[in-house]
DNA sequence: AATGAATGAGGATTCATTCAT
DNA sequence: CATGAATGAATCCTCATTCAT
């Protein structure tokens, strides 16, 4: 109590530039799958763009795939915390607005960075992560489901584990292809037909 | 603009050993993907595998690329096949028996090749074949959208072109989804329990 | 029998290169390790001074260790040669000249490619190699083992597997020592009073 | 001329604060060279088993060769504390007896740390620290020699420069070889017969 | 047409060493 | 003096592609 830590620590200045080395490589791995594609994405020039030596890198990320990963866990995050904060605010709504957050929430999701979401759903090969990946399914899944159990008695009988992944997959799949193959639906009003319409299908599906 | 390496096979292979030699360069590199991940598809490991050497190889096909991508189109053609002869055998049908046998035949068509599938959806960087792999995803859409147009007196007044992008993308996603991950639900019980719910769903949203 | 083989079998020609191919690398390593030292003896190197590209060195060699031990090997079958044919010719000779001839050849063997030897034996990490080393050292005990049993005789009573190792080690270090430390003693007095010390000395042990 | 790296220790270490880290850092690398081997060596992880920082290393050490030539100047200097003491002792000894203790002792000096040794002989890239290593050769050459002069007497009319060269060739060779390669000679009685046989040949060469 | 040896640019990774803090 | 983040030259190795035979 008597004498106070000096206001930056020690370590403090290490732990600032280091987070801020691993920012730049994440933040410079991204930016060269979105405008140069996954194959021109080699360690040198990672590390290159990021402003940073190879040697650097490799102290903080023990491969190529862990660069990736990161970049692939950023945006999952980043994606995650939309859908957990639309999860929360739907919790008392009824069933059809909460759908229609939830499918206007997927495509703001997919919008977040939807270059970047092409690559990784296009480009990059899936090998390894392929377990955060599923943990991210799972988590929708069971918040999702967990939504539906509390709504139960607005909805008809229905088995909430196959419910629950068929309206995520259908509000994944609109969201998703919309966002990357239908440039043209991203209109206002085509946007609102698009969320209308499919609310409706789910919506309609559930009770 | 980077240049890309071409795509298209080299000849025709209209002889008859040609055409066996294609075949087998074909069949060895979906063999390799399936069994080896697409890493350890190498030209030469193929070229081995098909029993060819490697300038063979190269005699009929201008790049790897385009050796995989005669193994997406062949796998499309594959499914293709299966979703024309649908949509034919369905054209007098009602909507929801359509709709029902176009979830099954998603469904099988996924299950073709269920692990190419996913090698195909997971590995496969795609960079060039994104054309074909485009016309595919339109000829679908322009069947289906001819058969609901037909069936427009059965359905609620709806834009056409959004239920069919909503409706594909539902099954599609269902289809995917199920053979990829839900290896639970491949029993014929769980397998004809959703079937029926995504038609439900899907019939419910077009009347 | 009727049709007779081209005079070059056709595998001959590519045979004929590869084999040269193999040569040219082996050599070159040897070359390097023996001009430049093993630190210089890149795989890169190795390739450019043989002549050929990196990738032909891996076509046939799967590793730098391999090539490594390639020449190793060379040099042990050189050395090996020379101490076979010893032993044959020693086989019916008194024991006195026969050891004579034996410290002889070492010191002729060592002297096959001093600086390579001193290559090998100074800087060469002993890595994997090692069962070939050892594979080395057991034929040479064996056959002088065998040839001492066959003289048995003539000496005193003795273990011999300990006399076997006693005086291999004792002969192979001198003529070691001698050939990397001394350059003073190979002159051809110098040499021929060593050859007569040494072999008192083992003479005298054995009877 | 390419440059070598430096190879003394960069300063006295007078402190003991600065004595403890040089110790650890001797310590640490000689333990990482027995358990996990020369390649594993870095100079980053030797400092960190040391539990110092890199940096610390350099301040004491101006490269990682100096490090290693530490370790073994560190062995050879045990290593010579036994071989002096021999000496001294056999000072007034019979050879008989004086040539059985130097046998002995070489054993033993092999066997303090026969792991160490073996990393040493076998896995260290013997460059720069030639200077030390043929200074403890030169010193044992002379301590021997000065012990058969003494003896002149005893022994028949012979080279003694010679006699020393090939009687501590011998000896060293019997040693090395038997601790690192027959571990089976390591019994208490096999050990004798081996003291036994060597001392036999080597005082039977010497009168 | 077929063969497979040869090519070599390019990529991932390591590690001795330095230097700002 | 100590620290450990940063450096970047250097290395091993792969693989799509070519071309002499």
């Amino acid at each position: 109590m008597a004498r106070r830590p000096p206001t930056k620590p020690r370590k403090n200045a290490s732990q600032t530039r280091s987070r801020a080395t691993v920012d730049a490589l994440v933040e410079a791995t991204a930016r060269i799958l979105v405008r140069e594609g996954f194959e021109k994405a080699s360690t040198n020039r990672i590390a290159e763009v990021a402003g940073v030596s190879v040697g650097s890198l490799y102290q903080y990320f023990p491969s190529k795939e862990a660069l990736v990963a990161a970049v692939i866990d950023r945006h999952n995050q980043e994606i995650m915390g939309l859908v957990r904060a639309a999860l929360a605010e739907v919790a008392d709504m009824p069933v059809d607005q909460a759908v229609r957050r939830l499918v206007t929430v997927a495509i703001e999701a997919h919008r977040i960075d939807p270059k970047l979401h092409r690559v990784l759903a296009e480009q990059i090969p899936r090998t390894g992560q392929l377990a955060d990946v599923e943990a991210f399914n799972r988590e929708v899944q069971t918040l999702v489901r967990a939504y539906l159990e509390s709504r139960r008695k607005d909805m008809r009988r229905i088995d909430l584990d196959m419910a629950t992944f068929i309206c995520v997959s259908t509000i994944e799949a609109v969201a998703h292809n919309t966002v990357l193959n239908q440039a043209e639906m991203l209109s206002d009003k085509a946007m609102k037909a698009l969320v209308d319409e499919t609310t409706r299908m789910v919506v309609g599906y559930l009770r």
